[in-house]
Parts: C-alpha cells; sequence; structure tokens
DNA sequence: GTAGAGTCGGTTTTT
DNA sequence: CCGACTCTAC
C-alpha cells in the first residue's frame, strides 16, 4: 500500500531481495520506516515466513518501537515467530538451548556490569572503582575482538595490559565456577560455538534466512562475526546504518565493520538515504558543517525540504546552575509563545550527572519531565535485591546473588562469615551455596551465624522445589511475606514516601511476573531466566506523557523533538576531557552530530563560563564545535556585545519571577 | 561479629 | 548528590 510514499532510494533499499544490501542512512532520513516496510515487503512479496526473519537493534527501547511499527503495518499471525530483538537477547536465547554444548547449564545467570566488576575488584583485591571500570572494560575490548583469556596474555604487551589478562583469566573461570555470563559472554559464545559446531550453526543458519541489522555502524567484531555467520555464504541481510552516528567505539563498536561488509560480500549493494524529513534547512547545515571536520567513510550529502528555519541559539551562561535556570526560563518562554507542549521539549547532555541540577529547577518551576536512558527499572536496588532471589532459585551457583539474597534484608551473617565461607568455597572449587553444606565450614563460624545460614539454606530449596510447580506471582508474593521485605523497606528507608515508591515497584514486578508466567505458561525459574535482558516498563507510554524528555546524548539516538537545548557544550564535557586525551575528539564530534540532528524545528546549545568540578570552581571554555557551526546560522546570547539572556518580556517580569522563586519557597513540599 | 550511622571524595557514554 | 570507608553500639 505505502511504498508510494517513498522515494526512490528508500523504495530501492525495501525490494532489493536479491542479495546482501548495506543502506547508509542519514539523520532523520527514515531508516525505521525502510526496515519495518521491508520486513513487511519480505512477509507478503518475498515469500518469507516471519518465523525465518530476525531484525537486530541494539537497545530493548528499538526492539520494542520496531516491533509495535511492523505491528501496525501486519497483524500478528503475519508476524507470529519473527524475531525482533537486541543482539544480546538473541545471544541469550540461543544460550538457552544451545548452552550444554559450551559446558554450562541452560539455567545460566547473566551478570550485570555490576556484578561483574565486583568479581574483578575481587580478583585485583582494589577498591578503587577507577582502575576497578577500567580493567572491566579492557576485557570487555578483548571478548568483543573474539580473544579469550590465553589470546589476551599473549597479546598483552605493557604491563597494564598483562595485569588485564591474568584478571581476564580468574575473572573468567570464575564466572564458568558460577554457571555466570557476561553481556559481552552472550554474543562471544555463540560466536564460539557456531566456530567449533558446524550442526549447531546450520540449525540457526536455517532458521534466520534473513536478517536486518539497525544500527550497523555500532556492530563489533564480534557481532559482525555472529551476523557473517548467520547469514553464511547466501548473505541475505540488509544492514542499516549511519558512520557519521557511530558513537560506540569505546565499548569495542568498529567503523570499519562497514568497508569490511564490502570486502566480505563484494556482492554488496550500497544505497545512500540522503534526504532528511527531520529539520530544518539552518539545523542541517549546522550538523553537516560540524561533520564535515571528520574524514569521511562514505561521501554523503543530507538535505531536506522543510524550509530555512530559525538560526541556532547559543546561550552562555555564568554556571551550572544558571544554565538550568536559563533553559527552564528559555523553555517557558518558548513554550508560551508559540503554544507547544512540554512534551515537545528535550534537554541533551554528555552525561547523566548533569541532569540533577535540571530536574531540580524543573520541579522548581513544577514542570513535568521524563528522563530517558538512566536507570531501568531492573537496576533499582530494591528490583534487583527481589531478583537476586529468583537468580539464586534458578541457578544456586550465582554467588552473587547468594551474597546479595542473603544479605538482603540482613539476617545476622554478615562480613568475617562471607568471607571464610568465600573461602572454603575457593579452596573445594565450590560455589558458596554448596560449601555452606559442608560440614568442614560448619565447624569454623559459631553457632549465631550458622543458623540463619542454615536457615536461609533450606528456604531457598523449599522455594526452588516450589518453583517449578506453582505459579510465579502468588509464590514470590508469599517469599516477600517471609522474608519481611516490605517491612525492611520501611525499615530502612529513612522517608515513608520512598519506600511507599520501593515497595510499589516491587509489587509491579510481582504483577508482571504474574502476568507473563500464566501468558506464556512459564514457571519462575523460566522467567527469572530471561528476566535479566527484559525491560518491561522501558519505553512505556513515552510521547503519550506531556512531559519534557531528559536524555543523554547516547541514548537520544534514533530520536526526534521538536525543540532541543542541547546542554554543556564545554571543552572537557562536549568533547570530554577522557576523549580529548585519548585522541577520540572524532567520536565526540559525532556525539555532538547526534546531537544536533535530534531537533527538528529548534536547536539551543548552552555553555558555562565557570563550572564546579571536584568541589572546585574552574573556568571553561566553549566547546570547538560551536566554533564549527557557520556564524550566519548562530544568534548569541549572554555574551558581552551579544543580545542579553533574558528576553524584553521576560525582562518585565522580573518581579514575577521573584515571586515565583518566593511562591516555591513558601509551599515547599514535604520532600 | 554484625548492623547502621556518619563522613569524605568524585563524576562518560550502555547492553 | 551517590557510594565507599570508618566508627560505634549492640
Amino acid at each position: 500500500m505505502s511504498l508510494l510514499q517513498l522515494n526512490p532510494p528508500q523504495r530501492a533499499a525495501i525490494m532489493s531481495l536479491d542479495g546482501p544490501l548495506l543502506v547508509l542512512a542519514g539523520a532523520g532520513s527514515g531508516k525505521t520506516r525502510v526496515i519495518t516496510q521491508k520486513i513487511e515487503y519480505l512477509i507478503r512479496e518475498g515469500n518469507y515466513d516471519a518465523r525465518n526473519i530476525a531484525a537486530i537493534t541494539f537497545t530493548n527501547k528499538a526492539a520494542r518501537e520496531m516491533l509495535e511499527r511492523v505491528g501496525k503495518l501486519m497483524n500478528s499471525r503475519e508476524l507470529k515467530g519473527i524475531t525482533v530483538s537486541t543482539f544480546h537477547s538473541l545471544g541469550m536465547q540461543l544460550l538457552r538451548q544451545e548452552a550444554p554444548h559450551l559446558g554450562y547449564k541452560p539455567q545460566f545467570s547473566i551478570l550485570d556490569s555490576y556484578d561483574a566488576a565486583k568479581i574483578i575488584s575481587d580478583v585485583l583485591k582494589t577498591t578503587h572503582k577507577d582502575e576497578v571500570r577500567k580493567v572491566q572494560s579492557r576485557i570487555s575490548l578483548w571478548k568483543n575482538e573474539l580473544l579469550g583469556p590465553d589470546a589476551a596474555i599473549v597479546q598483552a604487551d605493557n604491563e597494564f595490559d598483562r595485569i588485564c589478562a591474568m584478571t581476564y583469566a580468574s575473572y573468567q573461570t570464575t564466572l564458568t565456577a558460577y554457571q555466570a555470563m557476561d553481556f559481552d559472554d552472550l554474543i562471544r559464545f555463540p560466536v564460539e560455538l557456531f566456530l567449533s559446531n558446524a550442526e549447531v550453526l546450520q540449525k540457526w543458519q536455517h532458521k534466520l534466512r534473513y536478517l536486518l541489522i539497525d544500527e550497523y555502524q555500532d556492530t563489533n567484531t564480534c557481532q559482525y562475526q555472529l551476523v557473517k555467520l548467520l547469514t553464511g555464504a547466501r548473505g541475505m541481510f540488509t544492514a542499516v546504518g549511519d558512520d557519521d552516528q557511530s558513537i560506540y567505539a569505546w565499548r569495542g563498536a568498529n567503523m570499519e565493520n562497514l568497508r569490511l561488509l564490502q570486502h566480505d560480500f563484494p556482492r554488496l549493494k550500497v544505497i545512500k538515504l540522503e534526504q532528511n524529513y527531520r529539520s530544518t534547512a539552518r539545523i542541517l547545515r549546522a550538523a553537516n558543517s560540524v561533520i564535515s571536520n571528520n574524514p569521511k567513510l562514505f561521501e554523503k550529502q543530507l538535505w531536506s525540504e522543510l524550509g530555512l528555519g530559525e538560526p541556532l541559539h547559543v546561550v552562555q551562561c555564568k554556571d551550572e546552575e544558571h544554565e538550568a535556570d536559563v533553559v527552564v526560563q528559555r523553555l517557558l518562554a518558548h513554550k508560551f509563545e508559540h503554544r507547544t507542549e512540554f512534551k515537545d521539549y528535550a534537554i541533551l547532555y554528555r552525561g547523566n550527572y548533569q541532569a540533577r541540577i535540571f530536574e531540580q529547577a524543573l520541579r522548581n518551576q513544577r514542570i513535568p519531565y521524563q528522563m530517558a536512558g538512566g536507570q531501568s527499572f531492573f537496576d533499582k536496588p530494591e528490583i534487583k535485591d527481589v531478583l537476586s532471589y529468583l537468580r539464586l532459585i534458578a541457578n544456586p551457583d550465582d554467588d552473587p546473588a547468594f551474597i546479595r539474597a542473603l544479605t538482603t534484608p540482613k539476617r545476622g551473617v554478615g562480613a568475617t562469615t562471607l568471607e571464610r565461607l568465600g573461602a572454603w568455597a575457593g579452596q573445594r572449587g565450590n560455589s558458596l551455596f554448596a560449601a555452606a553444606h559442608e560440614e568442614g565450614f560448619q565447624l569454623q563460624v559459631g553457632a549465631a551465624q550458622l543458623a540463619p545460614l542454615q536457615d536461609f539454606c533450606r528456604f531457598i530449596v523449599n522455594l526452588e522445589y516450589r518453583a517449578t510447580r506453582e505459579p510465579a506471582g502468588e509464590l514470590v508474593m508469599e517469599m516477600l511475606k517471609a522474608i519481611g521485605f516490605e517491612a525492611w523497606l520501611y525499615d530502612s528507608e529513612d522517608s515513608q514516601r520512598a519506600a511507599e515508591v520501593k515497595w510499589k515497584n516491587v509489587m509491579d514486578l510481582v504483577a508482571w511476573l504474574q502476568k507473563k508466567g500464566e501468558a506464556d505458561g512459564k514457571n519462575l525459574i523460566e522467567l527469572s531466566q530471561t528476566i535479566a535482558l527484559i525491560t518491561m516498563l522501558e519505553g512505556r507510554d513515552e510521547g503519550e506523557v506531556d512531559a519534557v524528555k531528559m536524555s543523554t546524548l547516547h541514548a537520544s539516538k534514533g530520536l526526534e523533538y521538536p525543540h532541543v537545548f542541547l546542554i554543556g557544550c564545554e571543552e572537557g564535557i562536549l568533547p570530554h576531557s577522557e576523549s580529548v586525551d585519548n585522541g577520540m575528539v572524532e567520536e565526540e564530534r559525532r556525539l555532538m552530530y547526534v546531537g544536533i540532528t535530534r531537533a527538528q524545528r529548534s536547536l539551543t546549545l548552552t555553555y558555562c563560563v565557570k563550572r564546579r568540578r571536584a568541589g572546585e570552581w574552574l573556568f571553561v571554555e566553549p566547546s570547538r564545535f560551536i566554533g564549527e557551526i557557520n556564524g550566519d546560522d548562530i544568534r548569541h546570547f549572554g555574551k558581552p556585545g551579544a543580545e542579553p539572556i533574558v528576553s524584553k518580556r521576560e525582562g518585565k517580569s522580573k518581579l514575577a519571577s521573584l515571586m515565583a522563586s518566593l511562591d516555591s519557597k513558601v509551599q515547599k513540599p514535604e520532600e
């Protein structure tokens, strides 16, 4: 029906089914549209069964959105069995079936980076977070290049790498002992399995006959290998990407994969999408002019038919507090003047920490806001507490889950006993759970510690037995009652309100388990196995609520907003100083490019003159990227000689704003 | 030995 | 403003 509404390259991209295809899709050029309509085309015209199609994205949110949009094109019967998921959840699904080939049980646990970092800090015997992070990311980069611990040791050519490689080896041993995998393993292990087991490879090649890969420029070596192995010699896939929007090199993404594609698939067809349907010409011109300072992999020029539009606003602020006030003030003035809604605005920033002060400013003015990215539902501490029980029930060898469950709520077993248990387990090559049952260990601890420990183990064993026989929701509810979780929340939280919110989150989880358990006929163990990567509330009714959107630049990729404030455009923040030191300015520039191209109609860039950093006031410089925008497309505010920050309309109401601030002090809510 | 209160130092980006 | 570390009361 809708092929007619597409431009010629879009149509060509959709209708090209006979071999490997790379779509170079500029920002706002309708790439999601191409992917979703191509799925429709594959099924309706290309004779593909939905079961044999996999669309792979990088975030769960993108996957959700894609599925939703395809759902609008076709009914669920036609789409039955289609795979629309992230690399990580595809890997997980595969491994749940094939884990025994790798010496893992199908109930293996998935550790988040927080748990993984803890293991690494144990191995390193450091608590310095910075060191741990560096080692962790080094290990992660090796994994993404498909190098195991042995290969890493061979490759290490400096002291730091040698330390990392040694750590990598014991870290991986520990993971195996826990029957656990980290995020990288979810992609690495399938690749290794495919390389060593032709039969399994064939089985999956047969199942997934057509692949669509979104954000292809963000694939790392490992992910590319997975794609290559799955498509095999047939090379039936569509990769969609934009080299100018590659912003994940720091976690192993390899832009060279775009070039590799041409090399590995000589039949590769390349289609460029250059018409932008999102932004005004001025915004696009600014974006093009910034990105033109980067070397080009593929030549492309974005253009738009949406008119010239307003110049970009660049606002100089005194400090970060002032910056937040200025943005909020300008946002309100703009909203009033243009009769827009809150949901038409987005505030974008480089680091999560920048958001706090803006949250405060928005709250002071009673402006509703919604944070994207940030903390996902399953990362909330109270949810992780409950999930640690579920993980332990599914996999008693999961030591991090064991420790967390055993110590929340506190039941009289502390660090010393845990240390002894850990020492004993390490000596015997056992999990903590197994070690707790051994007599040799039990003789080492006093009765006051042993009793609660044994009670706990019996409790878990009992739950494990019932987990396969009773409905998940009710069982978890009963478990929470048994451990006194609600009371514990109210006890340990300093405000009633905070405890209420947390308990409600837990109840949401229980309700979700119940619903999901009934719908899919899954028991608690099966549910807890999939939960690590699922995001149940992520992206829920976003856009429906009238609220200002707040997001990191990274999390904003793929999204668009009528009016954008890009804050903290300073040397040190954007580009980030670490990146400057590491020679990664080009990636920071792409980040700036991503930020600019989120805006549809208006864009405001802000920077501060001074900023508080580690307790000290530091004078900072505006970002070099501002200087890369053509001056004719910019209106400056707040600088000496430039226009004042506060417009005339605002200046008149100085009294009003004073009253407003007084107002907010008087009716200060109890939090 | 364990648990909770209080203090001090420090910030990239995410599956 | 969050989390790691220290100190003190059971």
